[in-house]
DNA sequence: ACCTGAACACCGTTCAAGT
DNA sequence: ACCTGAACACCGTTCAAGT
Protein backbone atom coordinates (compact mmCIF):
# COMPACT_ATOMS: atom_id res chain seq x y z
CA UNK A 1 0.00 0.00 0.00
CA UNK A 2 1.86 3.41 -1.21
CA UNK A 3 2.10 6.29 0.90
CA UNK A 4 1.90 9.65 0.03
CA UNK A 5 5.29 10.78 -0.89
CA UNK A 6 5.78 13.78 1.61
CA UNK A 7 9.33 15.15 0.04
CA UNK A 8 12.13 14.21 -2.62
CA UNK A 9 15.56 14.61 -3.02
CA UNK A 10 15.31 18.39 -4.25
CA UNK A 11 13.41 19.54 -1.52
CA UNK A 12 15.68 17.70 1.07
CA UNK A 13 18.45 19.65 -1.01
CA UNK A 14 16.69 23.17 -0.57
CA UNK A 15 15.81 22.47 2.92
CA UNK A 16 19.77 22.10 3.81
CA UNK A 17 20.63 25.09 1.32
CA UNK A 18 18.48 27.21 3.32
CA UNK A 19 19.58 25.43 6.85
CA UNK A 20 23.03 26.27 5.72
CA UNK A 21 22.02 30.01 5.07
CA UNK A 22 20.34 30.46 8.11
CA UNK A 23 22.46 29.04 10.67
CA UNK A 24 25.67 28.03 9.52
CA UNK A 25 27.59 24.95 7.64
CA UNK A 26 27.32 23.33 11.04
CA UNK A 27 24.07 23.63 11.92
CA UNK A 28 23.01 21.15 8.85
CA UNK A 29 22.61 18.29 10.78
CA UNK A 30 19.92 15.68 10.04
CA UNK A 31 17.67 16.49 12.31
CA UNK A 32 17.44 20.25 11.76
CA UNK A 33 16.72 19.30 8.17
CA UNK A 34 14.08 17.19 8.97
CA UNK A 35 12.13 19.63 11.09
CA UNK A 36 12.09 21.99 8.16
CA UNK A 37 10.20 19.47 5.66
CA UNK A 38 8.11 17.86 9.03
CA UNK A 39 9.52 14.75 8.89
CA UNK A 40 11.37 12.57 11.05
CA UNK A 41 15.53 12.44 10.46
CA UNK A 42 15.53 8.69 9.12
CA UNK A 43 12.93 9.79 6.66
CA UNK A 44 15.69 11.59 4.84
CA UNK A 45 17.40 8.88 3.94
CA UNK A 46 15.68 7.31 1.37
CA UNK A 47 16.31 10.91 -0.84
CA UNK A 48 20.05 11.03 0.07
CA UNK A 49 22.56 8.02 0.56
CA UNK A 50 24.30 9.90 3.64
CA UNK A 51 25.38 13.35 4.53
CA UNK A 52 27.93 13.91 2.56
CA UNK A 53 25.92 13.01 -0.27
CA UNK A 54 23.25 15.31 1.08
CA UNK A 55 25.92 17.95 0.88
CA UNK A 56 27.55 17.31 -2.23
CA UNK A 57 23.99 17.69 -3.40
CA UNK A 58 23.45 21.09 -2.17
CA UNK A 59 27.34 22.12 -3.31
CA UNK A 60 26.06 20.89 -6.63
CA UNK A 61 22.90 22.84 -6.81
CA UNK A 62 25.27 26.08 -6.09
CA UNK A 63 26.23 26.10 -9.75
CA UNK A 64 22.44 25.23 -10.84
CA UNK A 65 22.07 29.17 -9.93
CA UNK A 66 24.57 30.15 -12.85
CA UNK A 67 23.04 31.87 -15.76
CA UNK A 68 23.29 30.19 -18.86
CA UNK A 69 25.08 32.04 -21.79
CA UNK A 70 23.68 34.83 -23.32
CA UNK A 71 25.50 33.96 -27.55
CA UNK A 72 25.01 37.66 -28.55
CA UNK A 73 27.32 39.34 -25.56
CA UNK A 74 31.46 40.01 -26.12
CA UNK A 75 33.56 37.48 -24.41
CA UNK A 76 34.55 40.14 -22.17
CA UNK A 77 30.52 40.35 -21.20
CA UNK A 78 29.99 36.55 -20.87
CA UNK A 79 32.89 35.99 -18.57
CA UNK A 80 31.92 39.08 -16.47
CA UNK A 81 28.14 37.79 -16.02
CA UNK A 82 29.62 33.98 -14.76
CA UNK A 83 32.06 35.84 -12.21
CA UNK A 84 29.47 38.36 -11.28
CA UNK A 85 27.17 35.71 -11.05
CA UNK A 86 29.41 33.26 -8.88
CA UNK A 87 30.26 36.29 -6.69
CA UNK A 88 26.35 36.67 -6.02
CA UNK A 89 26.29 33.52 -5.18
CA UNK A 90 28.61 33.41 -2.69
CA UNK A 91 27.31 36.12 -1.12
CA UNK A 92 23.87 34.19 -0.88
CA UNK A 93 25.22 31.15 0.44
CA UNK A 94 28.54 31.64 2.09
CA UNK A 95 28.90 28.97 4.29
CA UNK A 96 28.49 26.52 1.51
CA UNK A 97 30.18 28.02 -1.27
CA UNK A 98 34.17 27.30 0.14
CA UNK A 99 33.25 23.90 -0.47
CA UNK A 100 32.95 24.27 -4.21
CA UNK A 101 36.94 24.68 -4.71
CA UNK A 102 36.77 21.48 -2.91
CA UNK A 103 34.98 19.46 -5.20
CA UNK A 104 35.99 17.55 -8.25
CA UNK A 105 34.67 19.31 -11.27
CA UNK A 106 33.37 16.47 -13.10
CA UNK A 107 29.70 17.06 -11.79
CA UNK A 108 26.90 17.92 -14.38
CA UNK A 109 26.33 21.74 -13.36
CA UNK A 110 30.57 22.27 -12.74
CA UNK A 111 30.82 20.67 -16.60
CA UNK A 112 27.48 23.05 -17.77
CA UNK A 113 29.75 26.11 -16.48
CA UNK A 114 33.24 24.85 -17.17
CA UNK A 115 32.01 24.74 -20.99
CA UNK A 116 30.43 27.96 -20.82
CA UNK A 117 33.65 29.49 -20.19
CA UNK A 118 35.20 27.19 -22.68
CA UNK A 119 32.58 28.74 -25.15
CA UNK A 120 34.03 32.55 -24.31
CA UNK A 121 37.44 31.48 -24.60
CA UNK A 122 36.97 30.09 -28.02
CA UNK A 123 35.63 33.46 -29.19
CA UNK A 124 38.30 35.46 -27.56
CA UNK A 125 40.35 33.74 -30.04
CA UNK A 126 42.19 31.41 -27.53
CA UNK A 127 43.57 28.46 -29.79
CA UNK A 128 41.96 24.99 -28.43
CA UNK A 129 44.74 23.14 -26.97
CA UNK A 130 45.43 26.50 -24.46
CA UNK A 131 41.51 26.66 -23.56
CA UNK A 132 41.62 23.62 -20.88
CA UNK A 133 44.25 24.99 -19.05
CA UNK A 134 43.42 29.09 -19.27
CA UNK A 135 39.73 27.57 -18.05
CA UNK A 136 40.84 26.65 -14.99
CA UNK A 137 43.51 28.94 -14.35
CA UNK A 138 40.31 31.88 -14.50
CA UNK A 139 37.98 29.80 -12.84
CA UNK A 140 40.50 29.26 -10.12
CA UNK A 141 40.99 32.43 -9.58
CA UNK A 142 37.23 33.56 -9.65
CA UNK A 143 35.98 30.76 -7.03
CA UNK A 144 39.30 31.81 -4.88
CA UNK A 145 38.21 35.11 -4.90
CA UNK A 146 34.64 34.69 -4.19
CA UNK A 147 35.05 31.98 -1.40
CA UNK A 148 37.06 34.19 0.31
CA UNK A 149 34.98 37.18 0.64
CA UNK A 150 31.90 34.86 1.40
CA UNK A 151 34.19 32.80 4.13
CA UNK A 152 35.14 36.30 5.96
CA UNK A 153 39.35 36.22 5.10
CA UNK A 154 38.51 39.80 3.95
CA UNK A 155 35.98 40.56 6.34
CA UNK A 156 37.54 43.59 7.60
CA UNK A 157 37.40 45.15 4.25
CA UNK A 158 34.56 47.20 3.06
CA UNK A 159 31.80 46.27 0.05
CA UNK A 160 33.74 49.25 -1.79
CA UNK A 161 37.16 47.92 -1.22
CA UNK A 162 36.38 44.59 -2.36
CA UNK A 163 34.46 45.80 -5.67
CA UNK A 164 38.02 47.64 -6.40
CA UNK A 165 40.24 44.35 -5.10
CA UNK A 166 37.30 42.44 -8.14
CA UNK A 167 37.72 44.74 -10.89
CA UNK A 168 41.77 44.23 -10.28
CA UNK A 169 41.12 40.31 -10.70
CA UNK A 170 39.06 41.22 -13.53
CA UNK A 171 41.70 43.28 -15.56
CA UNK A 172 43.89 40.31 -14.16
CA UNK A 173 41.39 38.00 -15.91
CA UNK A 174 41.25 39.52 -19.24
CA UNK A 175 44.82 40.32 -19.64
CA UNK A 176 45.86 36.59 -19.45
CA UNK A 177 43.35 35.32 -21.66
CA UNK A 178 44.71 38.28 -23.90
CA UNK A 179 48.50 37.08 -23.48
CA UNK A 180 47.11 33.86 -25.05
CA UNK A 181 44.99 35.51 -28.59
CA UNK A 182 47.38 35.86 -31.61
CA UNK A 183 46.62 39.83 -32.74
CA UNK B 1 50.55 19.25 44.58
CA UNK B 2 51.90 19.55 40.87
CA UNK B 3 51.54 16.32 38.72
CA UNK B 4 54.61 16.15 35.65
CA UNK B 5 52.43 18.55 32.45
CA UNK B 6 52.07 15.26 30.07
CA UNK B 7 51.13 17.76 26.77
CA UNK B 8 50.73 21.22 26.11
CA UNK B 9 49.02 23.72 23.50
CA UNK B 10 52.06 23.04 20.75
CA UNK B 11 52.07 18.72 21.26
CA UNK B 12 48.25 18.90 21.39
CA UNK B 13 48.01 21.16 17.41
CA UNK B 14 50.72 18.73 16.30
CA UNK B 15 49.07 15.77 16.69
CA UNK B 16 45.93 17.21 15.12
CA UNK B 17 47.62 18.18 11.89
CA UNK B 18 49.01 14.52 12.32
CA UNK B 19 46.07 13.21 12.79
CA UNK B 20 44.22 15.14 10.00
CA UNK B 21 46.80 14.10 7.22
CA UNK B 22 46.53 10.79 8.10
CA UNK B 23 42.78 10.38 8.50
CA UNK B 24 41.32 13.21 6.94
CA UNK B 25 39.72 16.59 9.03
CA UNK B 26 36.60 14.16 9.50
CA UNK B 27 38.89 11.87 11.57
CA UNK B 28 39.89 14.85 13.90
CA UNK B 29 38.29 13.88 16.93
CA UNK B 30 38.83 14.92 20.44
CA UNK B 31 39.16 11.39 21.67
CA UNK B 32 41.56 10.49 18.60
CA UNK B 33 43.79 13.28 19.02
CA UNK B 34 43.65 12.42 22.97
CA UNK B 35 44.69 8.90 21.79
CA UNK B 36 47.45 10.04 20.16
CA UNK B 37 48.98 11.93 22.81
CA UNK B 38 48.52 9.11 25.36
CA UNK B 39 46.13 11.09 27.30
CA UNK B 40 42.06 10.91 27.61
CA UNK B 41 39.97 13.48 25.97
CA UNK B 42 39.56 15.73 28.55
CA UNK B 43 43.30 16.63 29.22
CA UNK B 44 42.70 18.54 25.80
CA UNK B 45 40.73 20.95 27.38
CA UNK B 46 43.21 22.53 29.51
CA UNK B 47 45.21 23.02 26.45
CA UNK B 48 42.75 24.36 23.40
CA UNK B 49 39.35 25.88 24.54
CA UNK B 50 37.62 24.22 22.84
CA UNK B 51 37.59 21.86 19.10
CA UNK B 52 37.09 25.43 16.93
CA UNK B 53 40.09 26.79 18.77
CA UNK B 54 41.83 23.53 18.59
CA UNK B 55 41.10 24.09 14.32
CA UNK B 56 42.13 27.45 14.43
CA UNK B 57 45.33 26.64 16.05
CA UNK B 58 46.02 23.71 13.44
CA UNK B 59 45.18 26.57 10.65
CA UNK B 60 47.42 29.06 11.89
CA UNK B 61 50.39 26.31 12.43
CA UNK B 62 50.44 25.90 8.22
CA UNK B 63 51.71 29.34 8.01
CA UNK B 64 54.35 28.89 10.39
CA UNK B 65 55.92 26.23 7.71
CA UNK B 66 56.59 29.17 5.22
CA UNK B 67 60.31 30.24 4.93
CA UNK B 68 61.40 33.55 6.48
CA UNK B 69 62.25 35.86 3.45
CA UNK B 70 65.60 36.15 1.48
CA UNK B 71 66.78 39.84 1.43
CA UNK B 72 69.63 39.35 -1.09
CA UNK B 73 66.80 37.38 -3.80
CA UNK B 74 65.40 39.45 -5.92
CA UNK B 75 61.09 40.13 -6.04
CA UNK B 76 60.57 37.88 -8.40
CA UNK B 77 62.16 34.88 -6.64
CA UNK B 78 61.16 36.31 -3.49
CA UNK B 79 57.28 35.72 -4.95
CA UNK B 80 57.98 32.43 -6.28
CA UNK B 81 59.59 31.03 -3.04
CA UNK B 82 56.84 32.00 -1.14
CA UNK B 83 54.09 30.26 -3.84
CA UNK B 84 56.29 27.29 -4.00
CA UNK B 85 56.37 26.88 -0.27
CA UNK B 86 52.34 27.58 -0.22
CA UNK B 87 51.92 24.67 -2.94
CA UNK B 88 54.10 22.56 -1.01
CA UNK B 89 52.24 22.94 2.17
CA UNK B 90 49.25 22.28 0.70
CA UNK B 91 50.55 18.98 -0.85
CA UNK B 92 51.37 18.31 2.82
CA UNK B 93 48.49 19.06 4.58
CA UNK B 94 45.97 18.82 2.05
CA UNK B 95 42.84 18.21 3.98
CA UNK B 96 43.57 21.15 6.23
CA UNK B 97 44.99 23.53 3.75
CA UNK B 98 41.66 24.66 2.50
CA UNK B 99 40.42 25.93 5.80
CA UNK B 100 43.20 28.88 5.11
CA UNK B 101 40.88 30.51 2.96
CA UNK B 102 37.86 30.50 4.98
CA UNK B 103 40.21 32.31 8.07
CA UNK B 104 40.28 36.13 8.37
CA UNK B 105 44.17 36.82 7.49
CA UNK B 106 44.54 38.72 10.93
CA UNK B 107 46.89 35.97 13.10
CA UNK B 108 50.26 36.79 13.44
CA UNK B 109 51.51 34.03 11.48
CA UNK B 110 49.12 35.12 8.48
CA UNK B 111 50.49 38.57 9.02
CA UNK B 112 53.85 37.60 8.54
CA UNK B 113 53.38 35.63 5.38
CA UNK B 114 51.35 38.95 4.30
CA UNK B 115 54.09 41.67 4.92
CA UNK B 116 57.03 39.20 3.37
CA UNK B 117 54.24 40.05 -0.13
CA UNK B 118 54.54 43.90 0.85
CA UNK B 119 58.16 43.48 1.07
CA UNK B 120 58.43 41.80 -2.56
CA UNK B 121 55.48 44.30 -4.11
CA UNK B 122 57.79 47.64 -2.76
CA UNK B 123 60.90 46.14 -4.21
CA UNK B 124 59.04 45.48 -7.24
CA UNK B 125 58.00 49.18 -7.28
CA UNK B 126 54.56 49.09 -6.75
CA UNK B 127 53.10 51.96 -5.36
CA UNK B 128 52.19 51.86 -1.65
CA UNK B 129 48.62 52.62 -1.71
CA UNK B 130 48.58 49.72 -4.12
CA UNK B 131 50.54 47.80 -2.21
CA UNK B 132 47.56 46.10 0.09
CA UNK B 133 45.39 45.45 -2.95
CA UNK B 134 47.74 43.73 -4.92
CA UNK B 135 48.79 41.10 -1.95
CA UNK B 136 45.17 40.61 -1.34
CA UNK B 137 44.36 39.95 -5.07
CA UNK B 138 47.83 37.74 -5.58
CA UNK B 139 47.77 35.63 -2.50
CA UNK B 140 44.11 34.92 -3.27
CA UNK B 141 45.21 33.30 -7.14
CA UNK B 142 47.99 31.33 -5.12
CA UNK B 143 46.03 29.95 -1.99
CA UNK B 144 42.53 29.58 -4.29
CA UNK B 145 44.70 27.23 -6.86
CA UNK B 146 47.10 25.28 -4.32
CA UNK B 147 43.93 25.13 -2.18
CA UNK B 148 42.53 23.51 -5.45
CA UNK B 149 44.44 21.59 -5.82
CA UNK B 150 44.86 19.42 -2.34
CA UNK B 151 41.66 19.64 -1.91
CA UNK B 152 41.25 17.44 -5.34
CA UNK B 153 39.18 19.91 -7.55
CA UNK B 154 42.32 18.79 -10.51
CA UNK B 155 42.51 15.34 -9.07
CA UNK B 156 42.02 14.18 -12.75
CA UNK B 157 44.77 16.31 -14.27
CA UNK B 158 48.52 14.81 -13.80
CA UNK B 159 51.53 16.43 -11.94
CA UNK B 160 52.77 17.85 -15.03
CA UNK B 161 49.79 19.62 -16.13
CA UNK B 162 48.94 21.20 -12.78
CA UNK B 163 52.83 22.26 -12.79
CA UNK B 164 51.97 23.79 -16.28
CA UNK B 165 48.59 25.55 -14.74
CA UNK B 166 50.70 26.55 -11.57
CA UNK B 167 53.13 28.54 -14.63
CA UNK B 168 50.62 30.20 -16.06
CA UNK B 169 49.50 31.66 -12.88
CA UNK B 170 52.48 32.99 -11.59
CA UNK B 171 52.98 34.72 -15.17
CA UNK B 172 49.88 36.21 -14.49
CA UNK B 173 50.53 37.39 -11.13
CA UNK B 174 53.99 38.89 -12.97
CA UNK B 175 51.81 40.54 -15.14
CA UNK B 176 49.35 42.08 -12.53
CA UNK B 177 52.24 43.22 -10.34
CA UNK B 178 54.10 44.87 -13.53
CA UNK B 179 50.82 46.65 -15.06
CA UNK B 180 51.55 48.97 -11.62
CA UNK B 181 54.69 49.46 -12.04
CA UNK B 182 55.73 52.74 -14.04
CA UNK B 183 58.44 52.49 -16.33
C1' DA C 1 48.39 22.35 38.29
C1' DC C 2 47.09 18.91 35.46
C1' DC C 3 44.65 14.77 34.32
C1' DT C 4 40.65 11.36 34.87
C1' DG C 5 35.79 9.16 35.52
C1' DA C 6 31.31 9.74 35.16
C1' DA C 7 27.70 11.88 32.96
C1' DC C 8 24.92 14.57 29.43
C1' DA C 9 23.01 16.21 25.16
C1' DC C 10 23.54 15.52 20.52
C1' DC C 11 24.79 13.33 16.19
C1' DG C 12 24.61 9.94 12.01
C1' DT C 13 22.90 5.65 10.81
C1' DT C 14 20.52 0.78 10.93
C1' DC C 15 16.63 -2.05 10.84
C1' DA C 16 12.37 -3.87 11.68
C1' DA C 17 7.69 -2.36 11.91
C1' DG C 18 3.73 0.36 10.48
C1' DT C 19 0.50 2.32 6.70
C1' DA D 1 6.65 2.83 -1.47
C1' DC D 2 7.56 5.78 2.01
C1' DC D 3 7.85 7.11 6.75
C1' DT D 4 8.50 6.12 11.89
C1' DG D 5 10.22 4.16 16.60
C1' DA D 6 13.60 2.11 18.82
C1' DA D 7 18.27 1.38 19.24
C1' DC D 8 23.46 1.89 18.66
C1' DA D 9 28.04 3.77 18.41
C1' DC D 10 30.14 8.00 18.53
C1' DC D 11 30.90 12.87 19.42
C1' DG D 12 31.96 17.37 22.12
C1' DT D 13 31.78 19.15 26.57
C1' DT D 14 30.97 19.79 31.90
C1' DC D 15 32.22 19.10 36.48
C1' DA D 16 33.62 17.11 40.53
C1' DA D 17 37.24 14.15 42.12
C1' DG D 18 41.90 12.38 42.28
C1' DT D 19 47.17 13.11 42.58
Amino acid sequence: MARPQLIDRDAVLAASLEQADTGGLESVTMAAVARRLGVTPMALYRHVEDKDDLLDGVVERLLTEVPGPDPAASWEDQLAAIGDSLRAIARRHPSVFPLLLQLPATTPASRAARDQVYGALRSAGVPEETVPRLERVISTMVLGFAASEASGRFRQHSRRVLDGDYAELATSVRATIERHVAT
